[in-house]
RNA sequence: GGGCGUUUAGCUCAGUGGUAGAGCGUUCCGUUCACAUCGGAGAGGUCGCAGGUCCGAUCCCUGCAACGCCCACCA
């Protein structure tokens, strides 16, 4: 006898239980497989989730998301892995580790790097525990005898072959390059951590002997001593290329030589600018160009350098109004303009200005890496839903530029190089046996004491984590199936996999790309800690259980679209949950004695057209899930089950149970019974709780997990 | 400066070339033995604006507007 309520906290971590031990989470035992060894593989990696801190609703929706693709695959007869992992996140961890030390009063400058790693360590394999108990309690049916965290011996092993091997195409690179560098977190980035910020700033015009120069940024030209104009700006014309001119500047009497570049647009300013390479990526390319010099003005703290003279030791923002001080005092000023609108780059996690500053740093020359994803996905070897993302990869691939995959930063994986100190060379050394540089032969070499941007190594996690490139795994999911992630993180994450698994492997990673939108709250704002409205999905699923929240993340949220999600969205679903319930129990209470499911149902059924309009929806849903509409096939699974079955095949069906003969009571019943456990199975991949611990009642010994869709 | 997305019921959003849908909210009625975490009935939308294609447009095309997002080395 069923009780009234459905209680999911009760049944769920039971239920899950009992998956993990069925082992069915793990292709190689699946009936299915069992009896064709040969069963289509559908894989899904998982995007391992960052192991420093909770779980938050947009990974309990990437996880419904994934857990329906892989149930319903697994139902389908396919050897269905879903890998899990878990990320160690290199600067984003380290960012919540020194808070968290900040908030200790201690700090990461008190401790030795490899302290601070050690600590850092510890952290995330606490946080990876509570991470992996969060996605089981979501129902996330994935393999987890597979499971890889990205600082595994065998995925570092995996990234620096991969490393090595660039080297080796020379499609990598040690150089002197202008960086984006962030002079609170002390560490360079690639232009993705970069944010971009509209601001009104004063633009000062300057005296520059005979010109006039206009300029933001006054505090990074002392050292300027090359004016560059358009070769065609007839204002300019009586200056020859390389003319030098004898000024009076900031800090006395200067040399400056005349530059004729086409970068300058006549239109801004005056149509002459001075450059300083070692602080501006335009300047820098401009000096590239030219063979110009470069000489640093502002240190890796954001302070002035000696060059400033009176001013060095300043920061900029106090020494900006002091310079511009002077010039007036100079008379070098001639005006301002109060309010120049212009973009400012920052950091994107601490919203410090950025300070380019040259220095020497690994970069991956992209250009040939991007040529090979473009003819992939241009060839629609790779597809995306939504589709427009499509162009939105080809156009950043098409613009791409040099990645810079070193970071200052003790938490991530060790760049396996060394660096000579006397020829300032940089030389991959994967088994860290070289004892001299290989270009000067000086012995005076050291190791890389930088660690990868995070990205270079989740760039390669569908191979990496299936053992390329002699693991059976590999062979037999790889390419996996859907990249199922987050459309914010398309460029960092998907358009780098691609490009690095078709270098590393010949192989497309995956063949289709799913990119979800983020989770809002129920007022469509961004969630955050700071407006105080972040929902915990734990919280959520103890109050309405884990299927109620599953299907409120998918029913109404289109591929790509950003989700609102309200408690009485939820709650309306709880109420679903306890309708199925109900549905069930009243089927339950008329079962008649001694009738026996497995054997009387099919002819007793077969000529029912309730059981053919069933099917006709089952194939529809099907199609649905194919194709990435679960919105679409959950809310049809969900009206069939409330307003067709429940409100109307079981209240046309109450007369025969309750008043039919014996032979009209069993008819009736095997009907309904079919009804219910034909949608139940159709429900599973969106609330596989309650489905299953329904089904185990009519069906007790068997799993719904593995039922033949 | 480019590019993209969105605009449908009070709210959050589905959807379709042929009388407009869901959840929540709201109004009225209902203590029948599956379910009051329920059932029944209802109100509520000129489907952003203006043109065009079509027998017919909310859906296709063009333009506009509002909102949002992404990309971009004009100092």
């Amino acid at each position: 006898m069923m009780e009234p309520r459905y209680e999911g906290n009760e049944v769920e971590p039971r239920i899950y239980e009992a998956w993990e031990k069925s082992g069915y989470f793990n292709p190689d035992k699946l009936p299915a497989v069992a009896e064709d060894p040969n069963a289509e593989p559908f894989t899904i990696i998982m995007p391992p989730p960052n192991a420093n801190g909770l779980l938050h609703a947009g990974h309990a929706m990437f996880i419904t998301i994934e857990d329906i693709m892989i149930r319903y695959a697994r139902m389908s007869g396919k050897k269905a892995l879903w890998l899990p992992g878990a990320d160690h996140a290199g600067f984003e961890t380290q960012i919540v580790y020194e808070r968290k030390l900040e908030k200790e009063g201690r700090s990461r400058f008190d401790m030795t790097r490899e302290e601070l790693y050690k600590e850092i360590w510890d952290f995330t394999q606490e946080n990876k525990v509570r991470m992996e108990a969060g996605l089981r309690s979501l129902g996330a049916s994935c393999d987890w005898s597979r499971e890889k965290f990205t600082l595994d011996p065998e995925i570092v092993k995996t990234v620096y072959a991969t490393f090595k091997r660039l080297a080796d195409d020379e499609l990598l690179y040690r150089g002197k390059r202008i960086v984006s560098w962030c002079s609170k977190h002390q560490t360079a980035f690639s232009d993705l951590e970069i944010e971009d910020v509209e601001r009104v700033d004063p633009l000062y015009y300057m005296q520059y002997g005979p010109f006039v120069i206009a300029t933001t940024r006054p505090e990074t030209k002392f050292g300027d001593k090359y004016v560059v104009m358009h070769p065609d700006d007839p204002r300019y014309a009586q200056y020859k290329d390389g003319e030098m001119i004898a000024l009076e500047w900031i800090n006395g009497p200067i040399t400056a030589t005349v530059i004729k570049d086409d970068a300058i647009d006549m239109a801004f300013g005056t149509g002459a600018m001075t450059i300083t390479p070692w602080h501006d990526a335009a300047d820098f390319a401009i000096a590239e160009r030219h063979d110009l010099p470069r000489e640093q003005i502002i240190d890796e703290r954001g302070k002035l350098l000696p060059v400033a003279g009176e001013f060095a030791g300043m920061k900029i923002a106090e020494a900006r109004p002091k310079i511009v001080e002077k010039l007036r005092e100079k008379g070098l000023l001639v005006k301002t303009d109060e309010d120049y609108k212009h973009v400012v780059r920052m950091c994107y996690k601490c919203g410090t200005i950025i300070e380019p500053q040259i220095k020497d740093q690994w970069f991956v020359q992209m250009k040939p890496l991007a040529a090979k994803a473009i003819a992939a996905i241009e060839g629609d070897s790779i597809t995306f839903t939504p589709e427009h993302y499509k162009k939105i990869c080809l156009h950043w691939l098409e613009n791409i530029i040099d990645w810079n995959i070193s970071r200052q930063i003790a938490w991530g994986i060790p760049i396996p190089a060394k660096l000579c100190d006397a020829c300032g060379r940089g030389m991959v050394d994967l088994e860290d046996t070289m004892k001299a540089c290989p270009y000067c032969g000086s012995s005076d070499i050291r190791k890389d004491p930088d660690t990868f941007d995070t990205w270079f190594s989740s760039g390669q996690w569908p191979f990496a984590t299936l053992g390329y490139p002699d693991g059976k795994d590999f062979k037999t999911f790889y390419p996996t199936s859907v990249m199922e992630t987050a459309g914010e993180i398309i460029f960092f994450w998907v358009t780098r996999m691609i490009m690095l698994g078709l270098y590393a492997t010949g192989e497309i990673p995956f063949h289709n790309v799913y990119l979800h939108g983020l989770v809002l709250d129920a007022k469509g704002r961004k969630m955050s800690k700071s407006k105080n409205n972040v929902i915990d999905p734990m919280e959520l699923t103890k109050k309405y259980g884990t299927d109620a929240l599953r299907i409120a993340l998918v029913i109404g949220n289109t591929p790509g679209t950003s989700l609102a999600l309200s408690e009485d969205r939820i709650r309306g679903y709880r109420n679903f949950a306890t309708k199925i319930w109900n549905v069930a129990r009243f089927i339950d209470m008329n079962r008649p004695a001694g009738y026996d499911g497995a054997k009387a149902k099919g002819e007793l059924i077969a000529d029912r057209k309730e059981h053919d309009e069933l099917m006709a929806l089952k194939r529809e849903i099907a199609a649905h899930i194919e194709t990435y509409e679960f919105h679409l096939a959950a809310e049809k699974i969900y009206h069939y089950i409330w307003h067709t079955l429940a409100d109307k095949i079981v209240e046309q069906e109450k007369a025969a149970l309750h008043d039919g003969t014996d032979a009209e009571r069993t008819a009736s019943y095997a009907l309904l019974e079919s009804l219910l456990l034909e949608s139940l199975k159709m429900l599973h991949p969106f609330m596989p709780f309650i489905t299953e611990e329904v089904f185990g009642i009519f069906r007790p010994g068997r799993m719904l997990m593995v039922e033949k869709w």
